[in-house]
DNA sequence: AGTTTCGGCGTACAGTTGTACGCACAACTG
DNA sequence: CAGTTGTGCGTACAACTGTACGCCGAAACT
């Protein structure tokens, strides 16, 4: 059989990985995490983590791969399935704050490494946001057409866009349970804005905002 | 006399807080700053350290509180002198951005302890970035007159323009240099765009943005 | 003048870190 | 069935951490 072991090193792997996504979920930062610790966590002995990982930075990239995957499908179904009906920004903003709340320590991360400096990190999450934004981008773009008015600058609508669903969703996640939902309508609001922003840039954009 | 030592003390502390922000400008997290290591670069013994501050954490706090300072009456001067004359939008991001600039370690790390779990120094940042977009919203309502055109949710606006105007700088720092105007130009279409879409959203919002 | 205050230092210690090394033993390969 | 492969373990070590303790010496106060 081919399975037995290969199957077993699979799961430790995704024990060590959900041992520090755990961590992180409880407010730790990533490199404060000491790979001893996660081992612990884990359930194996520290020197077995090399069997999985070369570095603690392996296992970050592991854990920023697999949730930027995560996202991407996941945007990409709900623009599907919101196409017919719902509001596409009320389901993106809705099922985005899910997911984050769902994978808090992982988010937490991608966000914060994306502002870090230069470094393994940084690229990969930097890489996610830009895919996610020119994802969106091309979104809007097709769009235009359901919606009637076109977008002027789709990809800068986009970007703001991406960075507003983040900021505002990693901020939810510190904000008591039953103001919660005011700040998702606060969100969807201000996404609207922006699309509202969007289409009427071109056209006396100069004239109306003089200074 | 009164001086001496008061001097030298206030003189000893700016050098530790110097230290640190230092090394969070090359790239260190805060929480990866070990006491000892930033009484070394201040040029003091480790147990010194304790003569200025009860901890990193009081050190970290003391770096937020002083750069939230500087940041208010920077954009407060910048709305002053821009009123005659300049474009307000492009005058705050290029100046905040020249702010972030010169002071990358600790405009990094307040942006990342934002986004970070319950803590003291994320309460801190989060006060600091309240603040600023309260400032901001209060900034747009009396602008109105000027303007003409009244703002919808002023306030929703602000927090877009101060989530924008952050992340986007902080991003500009991993920017080579002959690409940063670019970036600037983007930052500031941005910002407009927001600033149409608060002025269009309460006409004919529900209409033209059907789904 | 004598006394107090206090920033800075060196020593010391217990805890944690990453990782090198080699052994055990089950799962696979032939 | 033997032989190889590879996950996991325990030990060991040097580096680094925060901080308790006590002394020094000059500035500040009386």
């Amino acid at each position: 059989m081919n399975r037995s072991r290969k199957q077993q090193k699979e799961e430790t792997r995704q024990r060590l990985m959900t041992a520090a996504a755990a961590e992180l979920a409880l407010g730790r930062s990533f490199d404060t995490l000491s790979l001893r610790e996660v081992a612990k966590l884990a359930g194996i002995a520290p020197t077995s983590f090399y069997r999985h990982f070369h570095d603690m930075e392996g296992l970050g990239l592991a854990l920023i791969e697999e949730h930027g995957v995560g996202l991407l499908t996941l945007m990409h179904r709900v623009r599907e399935q919101a196409s017919e009906g719902r509001s596409v920004i009320r389901a993106s903003v809705e099922t985005l704050f899910a997911y984050i709340f769902s994978n808090q320590g992982v988010s937490r991360m991608i966000l914060q490494e994306s502002m870090a400096r230069e470094s393994v990190f940084r690229k990969a999450a930097e890489k996610l946001f830009v895919t996610l934004s020119k994802d969106l981008a091309n979104f809007l773009v097709w769009d235009d057409e359901r919606r009637g008015v076109p977008l002027n600058h789709p990809q800068l609508a986009a970007n703001s866009a991406v960075a507003i669903l983040f900021t505002t969703g990693i901020a939810v996640l510190n904000t008591p349970a039953e103001a919660r939902d005011r700040s998702i309508e606060a969100a969807i609001i201000q996404l609207r804005m922006i699309m509202r922003g969007a289409e009427a840039m071109g056209k006396s954009a100069r004239d109306t905002i003089p200074s």
